[in-house]
DNA sequence: GTTGAAATACGAAGGCC
DNA sequence: GGCCTTCGTATTTCAAC
């Protein structure tokens, strides 16, 4: 299995700005034809090193204009209970932590009424023994994984 | 300036989990041509209710298999620190929070190494006087915002 | 990895409800 | 205003080199 080669990650970079480029520009940007370009990007896929390709939604827009991560501790192992976490909706994000708290969740709402509901619902987890939400204020940025290609890719 | 209506959400979900699709089979999907799905998902775009499109990337295949999440606490105020923040590549995600810390990072990195030389640059910005790691054992599930189509949209 | 050709999808225009 | 159909064009996708 081969590895993630400079010319892979250019690739990746651009998609995460923009995976609506044709192949075209995007074999331009590192010196490659529409051909090669389309084949690297295919077989990133396949090797799972993407992992899908998404529009990214204004939150506010679709009612979750409100964000919160949510520290939740228990008294048990929770490492089986990812089911537990998905089946509530408005969790974006579930990890498990080292730390005081066992899990550590995302959770984007309507309101903060909406919030607070989820919390409840976290309460009803078995084994979560309690919860400590902060509400976020403001958010400077979320952004890709890799950072945005400033210099072009082939210097003369 | 209109609202996003049920069609519009729905939408929204199919291309949260694949921005790939063709406007033929996301029209069909909703009970739409390919005509007015195309023109409804280019006003989402233009309205700002899809933001962009992009690959989701696997980030242990990148070198960022370390995620953590950091509280920075500071003694001044931190809203006009946000290209701080920004200047640390390894930061994905910077918010303002309400509680005693005042900046919640997510940040990912190859190593638990790299994680530490972040906090040192954290510790770098001025006003920062403090932070608290979080390293992530195991996640759960990173998901979109809306939830998934389980049954179909056009019923008999 | 490149080139070239066929199938497909995009994106815009015009008409209809 | 929103939706449908049609058309020209660009892009994808696959072949052979």
């Amino acid at each position: 299995m081969p590895k993630v080669d400079d010319v892979d990650v250019m690739l990746l970079a651009l998609l995460q700005q923009d995976a609506t480029r044709s192949y075209a520009s995007l074999g331009a940007a590192v010196g490659l034809s529409a051909g090669a370009a389309h084949d690297r990007v295919r077989k990133l896929r396949e090797r799972g090193v993407i992992r899908g390709t998404r529009v990214d939604v204004e939150p506010a827009a679709v009612g979750r204009g409100v964000l919160a991560f949510v520290m939740v501790e228990s008294t048990s192992w929770m490492g089986d209970s990812a089911e537990a976490f998905a089946a509530v909706p408005e969790i974006q994000e579930a990890h498990v932590i080292a730390g005081s708290a066992s899990v550590l969740v995302k959770v984007r709402t309507a309101t903060t009424e909406q919030l607070q509901d989820v919390l409840r619902r976290l309460y009803a987890i078995d084994g979560v023994s309690g919860t400590q939400a902060t509400v976020v204020l403001e958010t400077f940025f979320e952004r890709p994984l890799l950072p945005s290609p400033e210099g072009d890719a082939e210097p003369a």
